[in-house]
DNA sequence: GTCATGCTTCGGCCGCCGCCGAAGTGAAGG
DNA sequence: CCTTCACTTCGGCGGCGGCCGAAGCATGAC
């Protein structure tokens, strides 16, 4: 009958903890095969392989083969949206005691499609929010003047002339906003360029090396506890 | 045990279709009464009883006790946000034999929060792009200058001097984006004030008297089959 | 007090779905 | 050819969870 039948399975298919894992592992945008996610989701092949079904039926994932494998990656942007969204109201999982040192790392610093999040994400939204490099309101943002020419400075200013997109982007580890948009995949390429932050294998949260904290704490002011 | 349990819990809850016909009957920020979304759900009061349990406890749903009623809205926006996103992505349902006007209704124009949606949202929003009064990102957007004299003119300048936000919204009947933001909300007031649309009890599909299909039309070349 | 109403709790039934072991495809490599 | 590896399909087990009837609290009206 009505329409939230299909609301219903869609949101039943993010209902099951080993799909919930395959889909936070693809979060990233990468493609990973069936029996990555499976060591992922914690469940055998078999048991990943109908989950991994039932998600490309339902249109979240698209499935490429090559060769004897089958990379499977979130089936458009869409889906992360709604993963964020869904995230965003699940919240940080409550205080969790201490161990656990991977999950430290990814509300430390992490990629969240191209532009950088975790504490650091967040820190750098508000040292430019702090010193009027950027406005921002709940729906999108603009960059000043002032803040304009310091991002050309700095190297980061986004592509195409006057026109810089930026737009807020809730923060599921920290419940605030980063920044997203054009503003955001240039902070960040530029951060990479410099070496600021590195990308780790298998996992979407960032190195910080020493010259990084030097950068952020000269150039931002940001000091991060931990 | 990853952080994705919490997830795959949250995202449990919209996987019950009763659940996901209550959510969605209050998406538009009303609070009913248990009995009300009991009927919405198409099951017992009984039953709706204990998934509204399982949705203040999830923390999707807030209740306000008042004489021997239970009011139950949504807890927050972040919630209705969710929602939005897996509609966007569960899509429109699949062509409906025609009959059920009512979903015919919400289809060609409805509230969206503050702003408007449907086929004349999505209209609004293509005849302000191809005029050229908006430019559109896939972040965020912004007015032009011609945009922001016809926008004086009409009467519907979001709020405070220069600064003007404006997000594109997807919309999950046209799976085209519709202008939100304060750009979107204070063009709905616009059309509210002049009486071109209005609210209706029990629903958020909105009426377009004779003087709104002329309004739209000669103001915005706007021309709606059906 | 008694009654009606709105909502919740209890108990039992039933079905769906996730799980894994084992067997089946299909592609690379010798 | 046969082996190996990646992945899927099959079959059966087990349990979680949605459903409703009936009974239990409340609150408000009389």
């Amino acid at each position: 009958m009505g329409d939230s039948t299909r609301i219903a399975a869609t949101a039943a298919l993010l209902g099951d903890p080993a799909r919930a894992n395959i889909l936070a592992a693809l979060m990233d945008g990468r493609a990973l095969t069936a029996k990555e996610l499976a060591y992922a989701a914690h469940v055998t092949p078999q048991t990943a392989s109908g989950h991994l079904a039932k998600l490309s039926d339902g249109g979240l994932l698209a499935v490429e083969k090559q060769g004897r494998h089958r990379y499977y990656r979130l089936a458009s942007p869409l889906v992360g949206q709604m993963l964020e969204g869904v995230m965003a109201v699940a919240g940080p999982e409550p205080p969790r005691s201490s161990t656990w040192r991977g999950g430290e790392a990814l509300r430390m610093a992490r990629t969240c499609y191209d532009h950088l999040a975790g504490r650091l994400g967040v820190a750098l939204a508000d040292a430019l929010l702090a010193r009027g490099h950027v406005a921002l309101g709940s729906d999108g943002g603009e960059v000043t003047e002032a803040g304009q020419n310091f991002l050309d400075a700095f190297g980061a200013s986004p592509a195409p002339g006057r026109r810089v997109f930026c737009r807020p982007c809730l923060d599921w580890s920290e419940r605030r906003p980063h920044l997203a948009g054009r503003l955001g995949a240039a902070l960040a390429s530029r951060c990479f360029e410099l070496g600021w932050v590195a990308q780790q294998r298998d996992t979407r949260a960032l190195v910080i090396p020493e010259i990084g904290w030097r950068g952020f704490r000269e150039t931002f002011g940001i000091v991060l506890e931990n």
